[in-house]
DNA sequence: CGGGCGGCCTGGAGGC
DNA sequence: TGCCTCCAGGCCGCCC
């Protein structure tokens, strides 16, 4: 379900009431998740602990705790992370359970189970097999028409995979990559080896403004995002071409067309883009 | 080595 | 109402 926006919203959500609070005591009511949790290793890691700081890596929630260690969180899919009253009843898809100081409890439900929890040092998230091979982060400084023009260099394949390759820039999945097309207007089999720096900068700007907007609307809820507190985005009626085969194009009202590319939809204009 | 594809799972939607 | 097929926001490993 979720790229960047949603987590970044999951997060801005979370912090003003986990900051501070203490994880007491940590449930694993069902550890089959993409990888298995480590019910006694997160437990270790969190039990006790303080939280210290809420931040986001490409598609994962870090809650950093004191103590050094860092709950590591990915929703895969259809993964919520919310908090709850304490006492509320146990939810279908319930995997894992921290039971705050303030009462209330963080829980991860993932119906599809492609989501992951796990519990790293800190000093060492960026050298972990999970984060080693990531790419830039498209809405700190530095992300730039170049960043994408010189991760293209001496590669060839249409553009819209390789916008979704998080070893070039995170945080874009199939949503955003799609909708980052359109608003630059190029079109997404377009070979990465035919793009000119001008239009490699309006893929970098297009993407920055697609991603900030989706924030400023609580992200795309197509099915289940929600944020910490249960609340789903808006931005699902902003999407251009996302999901709207047949529709008019927004800006020249072509009906938008519907194509598959490595295994996953693709939605365009084929006027707008080229 | 880079790119494409299938597989991991469940649930919801739509067709018949 | 029920059954079947298709499809879904991510990611990894295998294949060519």
């Amino acid at each position: 379900m979720p790229e960047l926006p949603e987590i970044e919203v999951l997060r801005r959500s979370l912090e003003p009431h986990l900051l501070g609070d203490r994880i007491e005591r940590v449930e694993v009511l069902n550890p089959a998740l993409r990888e298995p949790v480590d019910a006694a290793g997160l437990r270790r890691s969190a039990a006790g602990r303080e939280v210290a700081a809420l931040r986001r890596r490409s598609k994962y929630l870090l809650i950093d705790l004191a103590g050094g260690r860092t709950v590591v969180v990915h929703l895969g899919m259809s993964g919520r992370l919310t908090l709850a009253p304490a006492g509320a009843p146990l939810e279908p898809h319930e995997h894992v359970a921290f039971h705050l100081r303030s009462g209330r409890r963080l829980r991860l439900r993932d119906p599809r189970r492609f989501g992951m929890v796990l519990a790293l040092p800190t000093a060492d998230l960026s050298a972990d097999p999970h984060f080693a091979h990531l790419g830039v982060e498209p809405l700190e400084p530095g992300y730039a028409g170049a960043t994408l023009a010189g991760a293209a260099r001496g590669r060839r394949g249409p553009v819209k995979p390789f916008l979704m390759d998080a070893t070039v820039v995170v945080g874009l999945g199939n949503i955003y990559a799609t909708e980052t097309l359109f608003r630059a207007g190029v079109h997404p089999t377009r070979s990465v080896a035919r793009i000119s720096e001008r239009r490699w900068e309006r893929l970098a700007s297009s993407s920055i403004e697609v991603l900030r907007h989706a924030i400023t609307q609580g992200g795309t809820t197509l099915n289940d995002f929600a944020d910490g507190e249960g609340r789903s985005g808006y931005f699902q009626v902003a999407l251009a071409v996302y999901g709207r085969e047949g529709e008019p194009c927004p800006a020249c009202a072509a009906p938008v067309r519907r194509i598959v590319q490595a295994g996953r939809s693709t939605f365009y204009c084929p006027r707008c883009q080229k």
